[in-house]
RNA sequence: GUGGUUGUAGCUCAGCUGGUUAGAGCGCUGGUUUGUGGCACCAGAGGUCGCCGGUUCGAACCCGGUCUCCCACCCCA
């Protein structure tokens, strides 16, 4: 009988009573903005089917999916030539599920499903675990939460407005105040790739521009070169990296600089018009940082793309989002457009971590712990705790029959404010005694006042 | 997927060029106080030194493999 280590999978946590109670901080300022702000929760399956999951995030995103092995045996339908064709034709014949990745396809597939049941414009939002296969780090795991909202069925950049509003006031109660969100637009970046003569390269062109913050420019000038970007693309570029100006400086010099590309001078306005609909809404445009070379790997988004920065912290983004023009096409819905963006609650935990953020006393507590020498101050206390709970106050038993010293460790440790003492006394003058552990003040009193005192 | 790094008590870590019974702080249990927590003092429990193999008279220490952790790249929340 060998005894085995308990362990968990790699990239994934257990969340103690500490965590939980700052996770659910987090999660209950996210709740209550998308619910203020007319979204209506759903929730989808852990698992989707894998024909749902595979070829939407590209050929590495379906590296990290998690795929489940068919339950029974799932060898059987493999020939022994399948094992020669390879990992992707096996694949299908022992594996016919998997672990969502995000949660946008997934609520792609629902709108698909209950198109018939939905109103349009449909405003949902969706807080559940993802899972990518991916290699841990700091800031990355393997099982995150990702909180999700997004509209389908309109085109209107009130919607993009409102994920500005959403993400402005969740930073200001969770009290994070060093951070942007970055916006631009993906007809920007295309109407880029027109102006520097390199037409339909937009995906590189991102690819490179994006690790601008990280690398450089000298070194994303190589990378442009390497990828055969040429000498006269690159030095046009130029201009737009070394580009420092507020908001409505950038949108002027991108006026002119983009004037040759109808789809440049598109994207241009639209972002013109969310700043423009911000400052109608009476919002400022504080955090809000139009970023000319803010590019998202995504391949489904088409106009506004998000991306949240809180400044001086070791962790990545910790939002992000855009608009899409066809998500549902490929489940055979056409014209259905949206826009959308995430959460991070990991990484926004992380981040508020390591800023201090979080306010003192935040695991959810007990007020009042009854403590007692033998059985008949147990059924003295028993009432006593009907009647407190009654009252709406936390408040438990000690269970077992044990020193009142070890009851109150406990209540120290637990760190429960009032501790009720029980003796033959109290019980014989029906009252009780009552300590403040913080102040260390000890008074007897009649069960009322005591209720009214720890309120 | 590529490269690098880490692993010793519940936690954070010491441990000399390989040399007897592997240490500290914190935590834990008990006591000083059988009606009183935190603080102090005293005592005690707790380790297959990640795992497997090799070198050696002798390995926590050297070598190989493996797993794990963390970091960078890729990509992302």
């Amino acid at each position: 009988m060998s005894v085995q280590k308990p362990s968990l999978p790699k990239g994934t946590r257990d969340f103690g009573p500490v965590q939980m109670a700052r996770r659910n901080y987090i999660l209950n300022t996210i709740k209550e903005t998308f619910s203020l702000f007319g979204f209506q929760q759903i929730e989808t399956p852990a698992m989707e089917n894998l024909s749902t999951l595979t070829g939407k995030y590209g050929d590495e995103g379906d590296q990290l999916l998690f795929k489940i092995l068919n339950s029974g045996d799932f060898l059987k339908n493999v020939e022994p030539s399948d094992l020669e064709k390879g990992t992707s034709a096996m694949l299908p014949k022992v594996s016919e599920k998997g672990l969502r990745y995000d949660l946008t396809v997934p609520f792609a597939r629902y709108v698909v499903m209950n198109r018939n049941d939905i109103t349009f414009p449909f405003k949902r939002y969706q807080i559940q675990p993802v899972w990518r296969a991916d290699r841990p780090q700091r800031g990355r795991y393997r099982e995150f939460y990702q909180c999700d909202a997004d509209v389908v069925g309109t085109d209107s950049l009130v919607c993009e407005l409102e994920i500005l509003l959403m993400i402005k006031r969740v930073f200001s109660k969770l009290g994070i105040t060093d951070y942007s969100i970055k916006i631009n637009n993906r007809k920007i970046l295309t109407g880029l790739s027109e102006v520097i003569g390199e037409k339909g390269r937009e995906g590189e062109l991102c690819v490179a521009i994006d690790k601008l913050d990280k690398i450089g420019w000298e070194k994303v000038q190589e990378e442009l070169n390497q990828r055969g970007f040429g000498e006269r693309s690159i030095e046009l570029l130029s201009p737009i990296i070394t580009l420092k100006a507020d908001n409505h400086k950038k949108l002027d010099f991108l006026k002119g600089f983009l004037s040759s590309s109808e789809t440049g001078l598109k994207g241009l306005q639209e972002i013109q018009e969310v700043i423009q609909l911000l400052e109608t809404f009476g919002e400022t445009q504080d955090h809000v940082d139009f970023d000319v070379v803010l590019a998202r790997g995504l391949t489904y988004y088409t106009g506004a793309i998000f991306e949240v920065k809180v400044h001086n912290v070791s962790i990545g983004s910790v939002s992000g989002g855009g608009r899409y023009d066809n998500l549902t096409g490929v489940f055979g819905l056409e014209g259905v457009s949206g826009v959308g963006f995430s959460f991070g609650v990991d990484r926004i935990y992380d981040v508020m971590e390591e800023l201090g953020l979080f306010p003192e006393q935040h695991a959810d507590q007990t007020k009042v712990l009854i403590t007692y020498f033998d059985k008949s101050g147990f059924d003295y206390g028993l009432r006593i705790l009907n009647r407190l709970r009654q009252a709406g106050i936390a408040s438990e038993l000690y269970p077992d029959e044990a020193k009142i010293k070890k009851q109150f460790t406990y209540a120290d440790k637990k760190q429960i404010p009032y501790v009720l003492i029980l003796g033959d006394n109290e019980i014989k003058e029906k009252n009780v005694s009552l300590k403040n552990l913080i102040s260390g003040e000890q008074e007897v009193l009649s069960v009322e006042e005591m209720i009214s005192r720890v309120c």
